[in-house]
DNA sequence: CTGTTAGCGCGTTCAC
DNA sequence: GTGAACGCGCTAACAG
């Protein structure tokens, strides 16, 4: 079995006794080919155990085949679960995933533009890192189709992403609901759009029911705990019930609750964005849950659309937030039974 | 801005009046070219927004300068960061990864294998699905280089991987330590050998202890929670403490007690394989955590090694776990405070 | 130090 | 229905 080098389609050819042409009509399938000289084919590439060259193919044909995805990091469930739906949609396209991440760094994220360009990959789906703009993005990528993923990029390009407003609005809806009065949102530094529009339908709830905003920007952990604590424990008026939005800030205010021992009943808590062990605590979480695995589908087949040079102008997706309810908010805990 | 096709490395050449080998060595840096040149050309690449071609340079020097990594999944810390590494440490080397998951699913997995058989990886990072065998790798593979990463693959592969073994035997010793003298340890069914590793860590840490060893199969939910009821509410000798085997089992385990309204804080607890929010659970969850970063560092290193054509017999790497002391086994709360 | 030439493995004309 | 020849963009030999 010494196998010194790989097969080529000519070893192929010649082993079946054809030309090298009529084995990558066969092996691209569908194209005509006389039974018996296929047969013979299959016989030399099981033999052989021959593997087309994808790199080989590639420049030949002037697409990879490969559509890139580059997204801050790979650690929550929502990024879980669009990584896997994209590569099962790719794949079923016949495309490869080719997978970077950019820890939400503008630096690191043009280097890897950069590497995905040079690998030539068709298409790419970007979660864009906080202030950038497509004007960096294009000068890099050229004119290799993108689809702004869970943020926005301008309206040049296709996007897909919750509806953030009325995932703000309908989260501060329900606390309102269980009659909350002072409810504090907290929000996290980075200049990220959704953040913001999440920010938007909360003031808009807020205003609408003649509620006070109070919003707090966590900057660091200790900060974030002092400011908590403040408003959770004045005496006029203390607010009752925080809104979080996002996972990252979830976390955050998890630990400062934890390290100031306030235990979560005693305050009112939603999150945007869900949680893998939101049901895990007590009370359980209630959050508004993306549904990453449309995103994803919807992604790959506007990006695949693309590939194949459809020219109709930018869509923009938006899809709404799922408002799970679980204990926190103040709704019974037994419908936290459902998961 | 009529970008009707990217620039080769020969119109660089005819913009720069050089040969097109001149620009070669150019951009890969390091060759002997003459400063004047080395302008000219500068210029010429800027100017055209030149990209060498990755495709065409690996289909030409025969590597790809591409690591596979095949992972189960993405959704876990100890999978995430270990991406995270091995994606840093690759850059570093000057090489892109190409992530692809196979769902825990054999026939995915030899898919997958195909796959990254055909996209020409130099090397390939691989977390076995249960019930792989290492000739199954090797017919798709060939002889590309592979380590096996968390899972073991045969002794004839590099692999870096926790001691299961100790990881059992330590976290058994601790729950003992607090004199619980009926634990019931929770495994998965997966043929999976980290899982038998660290069963029998357990038993020989039980048996030297003069317990008896109990063992649940976690089957399905209905029936974990059934078998773990009983085994903590029988009258003769109630079970005190749970050890469970891995992250999905904690998961489990989790979920068991909550439908069951069984308080975490009734029983004392260890899992092996840290979760993210271990902290955040009431009491925090002790874990046994594994070095990612490390496993990742030593894991893309070998197969760099590999790559360039080592032939030194494969190393298997085994780390220790670290017991990170929270609440849930007995120990102070306060510990917990540290994460 | 530099330019010319010849393929890497494949898909695609275009004759047969 | 089939095969011979060419070239995708690049780098490794060589010759200058």
């Amino acid at each position: 079995m010494k196998e010194i080098k790989r097969p080529t389609i000519i070893d192929v050819a010649r082993a079946a006794k054809v030309g090298a042409s009529t084995v990558s009509r066969h092996v691209r399938g569908g194209k005509s080919v006389s039974p018996a000289v296929a047969k013979r084919i299959g016989i030399a590439i099981a033999q052989l155990g021959y593997e087309p060259n994808t790199l080989a193919r590639s420049l030949r044909v002037g697409r990879s085949q490969t559509l890139g995805v580059l997204f801050p990091h790979v650690n929550n469930v929502f990024f879980g679960n669009a990584i896997r739906t994209i590569q099962f949609e790719a794949r079923r396209s016949g495309f490869t995933v080719m997978l970077l991440t950019h820890q939400e760094d503008a630096q690191l994220q043009q280097e890897q533009l950069a590497s995905l360009k040079r690998s030539q990959v068709d298409g790419l789906i970007l979660v864009p890192a906080a202030e950038t703009n497509i004007a960096q993005v294009r000068a890099i990528l050229g004119n290799t189709p993108v689809v702004a993923f869970d943020r926005p990029l301008g309206n040049a390009l296709d996007s897909v992403m919750l509806d953030n407003e009325m995932a703000g609005l309908r989260a501060t809806e329900h606390l309102l609901w269980h009659k909350h009065r002072h409810i504090i949102s907290v929000t996290a530094p980075y200049k990220l759009n959704p953040l913001h529009s999440r920010l938007k339908g909360h003031k808009e709830a807020m205003e609408a029911a003649g509620r006070k905003v109070e919003t707090i920007i966590w900057a660091d952990s200790e900060q974030l705990k002092r400011e908590l604590c403040l408003a959770l424990k004045r005496k006029r008026g203390p607010a009752t019930a925080v809104l979080s939005m996002s996972y990252s800030v979830t976390i955050a205010i998890l630990s400062a609750l934890r390290d100031r021992n306030i235990r979560l009943d005693q305050i009112a808590f939603i999150g945007i964005d869900d949680l893998e062990f939101a049901s895990f605590l007590d009370p359980s979480l209630t959050t508004v849950a993306q549904p990453a695995e449309q995103f994803a589908k919807i992604a790959v087949e506007q990006l695949l659309k693309r590939t194949t040079g459809a020219k109709e102008s930018p869509v923009q997706v938006t899809l709404p937030g799922t408002l799970i309810l679980r204990a926190s908010c103040g709704c019974d805990p037994a419908l936290s039974k459902g998961r």
